[in-house]
DNA sequence: ATTTATCTTGAAAACTTTTTCATTTATGAT
DNA sequence: ATCATAAATGAAAAAGTTTTCAAGATAAAT
């Protein structure tokens, strides 16, 4: 059960390795009955194409790079399930790279893709600065390898098609929510850290709030609990509030236990809604209202867009934005 | 800025391929001062040898496939985390093979992944069958392809090593506690489908009982929500109980608000307890007590393990337990 | 100074495909 | 039947490395 080559089945069909070839690439160019019976050699011996081979033949490797900020978050992972079904029907390899380790720099990773012969780059990150976009855009100009943005896009450039969500409108939307709830003391929770998406989320905030004509407050947080605790405990202290939105769904859930610690009432007194929907605002109790974001359809989506571009078919839209839809739950009313 | 070749390479450092080739596989073999000179142009030309005519040649990959079942459990990527960081440090590519799409066999995918030449095969799965077995250890055999399990071992069998941690003990250790905060009907829950590692975390779970001189009584619920949500609150009807020890954390936290719907004092009348220590764990209110087990760890072990078995070295032993922890907080008293 | 052993290098083969180009065979039109 | 065209096939080149083998250069030993 050793490796069988192109050579043993073209010897056992008795037909040349050319034959062999079409029979496997490109079937229409290949009599029926020859076929037929390459085919069924190929089955006898189990042969598969050794994919160095064909990718130094062939220039083409049918191996997609997924570079990752951090498979942790749960929206990545589960990115990566829609990433992997499509690139399954089409037939592509998935190379794995996972940034944030300190042992190498982006730029050499990105060298390394390249040297990977990948046919196309997927890039899933939801915070993306100049000097990253700017090597994206080298690699696809100088290399012609295709990119596309999944969860993120680059403000004022299509260059780079993207596929993501309107998180601008889905900030207002969810706003606009509590707005039309009667609350008038509410807060975003951000993070510190910059993420292009946040900013969108918080822009949309705000422009619901500067509509209702009431002042948008945002406050920044660290992602981690233990810290998130302290300083939403004090902000309990300090502040009058009655409505808060969460950039993400696990901060929502933070902040609601320090609420509950605090004896206030959900989703009377004070409205609570995240992001993303992932299980977690399922698993929260009460269970959380917040907006649902498409994750796998984005993974899904980001990569048939990926293979249209490798296969060079024309697109209509370079930045597309996915439907999403805000979930009621018990956190509001 | 195109792609240099070890051609330029040769050309503008006036030697022949040959030495290129050494300079960078086996600098030792090659004059310093013409290292240096290789090196040198390497570094102006961008040069990077290109991935397929060097597996192809070396008959070597540098690239170890990881196949998992299903990227959306919090557990696995998490592990992708720790395999990266160490697959980084000795320069292996990720491929990556998730299973669970109806398109395709994971016999196909098998065959896949042997057609990639990889180089090993690190195998993330807490469930594996006889048949599953039997195919790893073809591949392992016959195509002489290290294979190492990580988080799930199968029993009675070291032919393929594996790194878990000892679910046994774990599942023993944690009803105990249970049992000498002075719980009586202590139950576990698990899953329907059948998983090898729950398997064990039952076994463990009824050694205490029995030592304890207590019936062990094992519920078996699917891992959806809403299910589960009508499941429990049928259970606390018919049912008397102080103490649950659910499979994974998010079984827990559901049977916890489904209790709270039921007004059952949290710790004082029922101790909680889950498995893993995810997130969900700390963003449960209260705070879920459960095992830690280290996931990331698990994910760099197994990597590491494999680099070994690539590299041919002698390892000491084919079943690694690694260690795990209980972490008490709030569910327990 | 000569021989032997060790380094250092280059030429060429090998790795397994795909693809181009030429040739043969079959098909259709006259 | 004959010619033109299309379809099917094979031979050989090409893809970019690594590796083997032999040769040349240098160092060490006599």
């Amino acid at each position: 059960m050793s490796k069988a080559t192109i050579y043993d089945v073209a010897g056992a069909a008795r037909v040349s390795l050319a034959t062999v070839s079409r029979a496997i690439n490109n079937p229409e160019k290949v009599k029926p009955e020859t076929r037929e019976r390459v085919l069924k050699v190929i089955g006898e011996l189990g042969y598969k194409p050794n994919a160095f081979a064909r990718g130094l033949a062939s220039r083409k490797s049918t191996t997609v790079a997924v570079v990752v900020p951090d498979m942790g978050r749960a929206s990545i992972a589960e990115m990566m399930n829609g990433i992997a079904d499509i690139a399954r029907v089409y037939k592509y390899s998935i190379l794995l790279y996972i940034l944030e380790s300190e042992e190498a720099s982006e730029e050499d990773i990105l060298r390394e893709i390249i040297a990977a012969q990948v046919d196309g780059i997927l890039y899933l990150n939801d915070e993306i600065n100049e000097k990253q976009y700017d090597f994206l855009k080298t690699v696809k100009n100088s290399y012609q390898i295709p990119v596309v943005l999944t969860n993120t896009f680059y403000p004022e450039s299509d260059e780079i098609p993207s596929v993501s969500i309107d998180y601008e409108r889905a900030g207002y939307e969810i706003a606009k929510k509590l707005i039309e709830e009667g609350r008038k003391n509410i807060y975003m929770i951000s993070t510190v850290r910059k993420y292009m998406v946040n900013d969108l989320k918080e822009a949309g905030y705000t422009r619901a709030m500067k509509e209702a004509g009431f002042e948008s407050r945002i406050m920044r947080t660290s992602g981690r609990i233990s810290i998130n605790t302290e300083h939403f405990n004090e902000f309990f202290k300090d502040v009058e509030v009655d409505g808060v939105i969460a950039v993400r769904d696990s901060i929502a859930i933070s902040f609601m236990n320090v609420a509950f610690e605090n004896d206030v009432k959900i989703p009377e007194n004070l409205g609570i809604c995240g992001f993303q929907n992932t299980k977690y605002a399922r698993l929260a109790r009460p269970q959380l209202s917040c907006v649902d974001v498409p994750i796998y359809d984005m993974g899904a989506v980001g990569m048939r867009l990926l293979t249209k571009l490798m296969n060079s078919e024309v697109i209509s839209e370079k930045v597309i934005k996915l439907p999403h839809s805000i979930v009621l739950r018990k956190t509001t009313l």
